[in-house]
DNA sequence: TCTGTAGAGGAAACCGGTGTCATATTCAAC
DNA sequence: GTTGAATATGACACCGGTTTCCTCTACAGA
């Protein structure tokens, strides 16, 4: 080093520590100005160009690390045309289905810098697309997730292809459109539940489904038909009750198919909250769970485990497909809409608690 | 309207039909162009400045309205130096108290166009103070929201104040510093929860607290014990047992007060989580709920109308919270920090179910 | 008629980054 | 010692708004 450079060195460390006891917060042309280099140049470093001679990226990286810098997200995303934020759009009834998904796309998205936007809605708003067009236009969303049911309306993705908005939709099968999907195999689910009844020797079993706009109860319920099909058991069409996916319609199903001469000895149920409801309603028409009624539920809710007693049903890895999403997004692949993602992590797994037994007289 | 007006007019109608075949999203210039005035005027409209012409701002109105223009919120906010998104930091273990304070938020913040970025935490993580700081700068978020129990953390709280990030604070107590909080009066909640259980004629009644580390856990107690002093009653050290505000804590306390003799007729538990905790463990025992022992909840959560008998618990207006605190930081006063905000709009309310009943022998 | 003043509007710089394109440096090959 | 490509860097315009400062107009009062 020469006394020239040694001296340029010792200045600019001075200056380094000058801005440092100022206070403020460093933009681009501080850290530009204190490591001697253009803007561009450390405009380039951030977005990690390799065009940078390792010695200058070492010197600026220094004062950047010094001085903590951060890039301001929206003079970035001016320049860049878009934000650093994913839209979750949900209109999911459980509270426990949502948290977990976030929490399972927070996961994916930890120290990317990106963060999570919620927006909530109703499918039947008639403003609904128009709202949903100016959130995504507004914040210039980098992509957004659409868990079930939101991820099974054609009209919203139409919409999110025509401004260009990347999405990932989640869903219990796998949509006509070749696109970025995480598919949980629901089919598989249901199935297990049927051949678990099955098996314990049940003859007469209903199906509380939810409701017929979800295309998750459509394939619960084939998947249940299919599994009890393998057994040698028919699910009659007189044996599907609709609820809403709600804990009171559960209360109200479960009612109506204990009324029935003979009444079923199994009943299997779309989710969890309407499994409760069926607790409910077996409790005040005087039936003891599992042993004059076995009840199988789908989600594995936190509900699910506080029931008494503790309730047989279908895990869901809702977190592990929120991550999953979330990382389908941010890997950019989904900007080509280049095919569906089929991950097998994301099979329904049936857990066996307390409210399934062999029927009575057996 | 002279001719020459006239002209200039069908030339701007014109020139305004061209865009609008253009397709492109409009920026303040385009606006500016298409209504003959400077991009200056333009934003004074935007900004509500009292400095525009009635007759000028119809005008630009028209063409704002026409190609349905939207500000951009990456300029502005560039512009403004900070954001128009609304944080949400939070590490409340129960998924229906987010998601409606979620709910709440949004409520409130619907149609002002800003937005709401949700941020799960964990305080006992070494870096979270790091990581909340990096967040709040990174997003220059216009504010943050805190439930409990972040909101109880007074290292966060003095951090945003430091970095001048606006925030209002959810607590069950007003806290000592002169700040934007809401606040729910939790002894209250709790004292009409001994009143009832006294009025039943319980004397031997214990009380499930949730962590010492959230302060609505002494709240809640002190309101209790105030609560059954009005009756002459008293609770003793021994009656307090201290769970995680957790289903499974609340089935370990219950079998230990259970156990005890004599037992407790009544258990108050801190919340419905651990009230269903309780359940179970009374159920465990032998115990049926109500006739051999009474159970009161707090929160009114969804489990509480699920499980058998449906649960007697205090009812606290969670969304509402969300939707002032929200308000609060919207108006701006909180800009300031100017005073505290305890609306009477946010009192507990006891809803009494089935899990309560006179204790047995009477 | 000549101010003085307040309302209305515009020009240019700025917020903090990026894109484009031109230029400077390096190093292998002739 | 050139030459030429590949690498490395910088100047400057631009993204779409806001702020500062200045001009112009209209009108009340002298």
């Amino acid at each position: 080093m020469t006394e020239s450079e040694k001296a340029a060195a010792e200045a600019s460390d001075a200056a380094l520590e000058d801005f440092q006891r100022s206070g403020r917060r460093p933009t681009i042309n501080d850290i530009a100005r204190l490591s001697g280099v253009s803007k561009k140049t450390v405009s380039r470093i951030i977005n990690l160009s390799p065009f940078v001679k390792d010695e200058t990226r070492e010197r600026v990286m220094k004062v950047i690390d010094a001085l903590a810098y951060m890039p301001d997200l929206q003079a970035r995303g001016l320049a860049f045309r878009r934000s650093f934020l994913i839209g979750l759009i949900y209109n999911n009834p459980s509270a426990q289905y949502v948290i977990d998904m976030q929490q399972g796309i927070l996961d994916a998205v930890r120290g990317s810098g990106y963060e999570l936007v919620v927006h909530p809605c109703d499918l039947s708003n008639p403003n609904f697309l128009k709202d949903v067009r100016a959130f995504v236009e507004r914040q210039k969303l980098f992509g957004v997730i659409m868990p079930p049911s939101v991820s099974e309306d054609e009209a919203l993705a139409q919409l999110l292809a025509e401004i260009e908005c990347p999405y990932v939709r989640i869903a219990s099968v796998s949509l006509d459109r070749n696109e970025a999907m995480i598919v949980t195999n629901d089919r598989n689910g249901a199935a297990e539940a049927a051949r678990h009844l099955a098996d314990l020797g049940h003859k007469r079993i209903a199906f509380v489904s939810g409701p017929t706009s979800f295309r998750s109860s459509h394939e619960r319920r084939e998947g249940f038909a299919a599994g009890l099909a393998e057994k040698g058991l028919k699910l009659a069409a007189d044996d599907v009750v609709f609820g809403a996916y709600t804990f009171e319609s559960g209360v109200e199903c479960g009612a109506a198919l204990l009324k029935r001469k003979p009444r079923p000895t199994a009943i299997f149920c779309g989710n969890d909250e309407m499994a409760a409801g069926v607790y409910r309603a077996a409790r005040d028409a005087g039936f003891e769970i599992p042993r004059d009624l076995s009840v199988v539920g789908y989600d594995d809710s936190p509900v699910a485990a506080k029931v008494w007693p503790p309730l047989t049903t279908v895990k869901l890895p809702i977190r592990e497909m929120g991550r999953l999403a979330a990382e389908k997004l941010l890997s950019g692949a989904v900007e080509g809409f280049t095919g569906r993602v089929i991950d097998a992590k994301v099979a329904p797994a049936l857990v066996v608690r307390e409210s399934t037994a062999k029927p009575a007289g057996r």
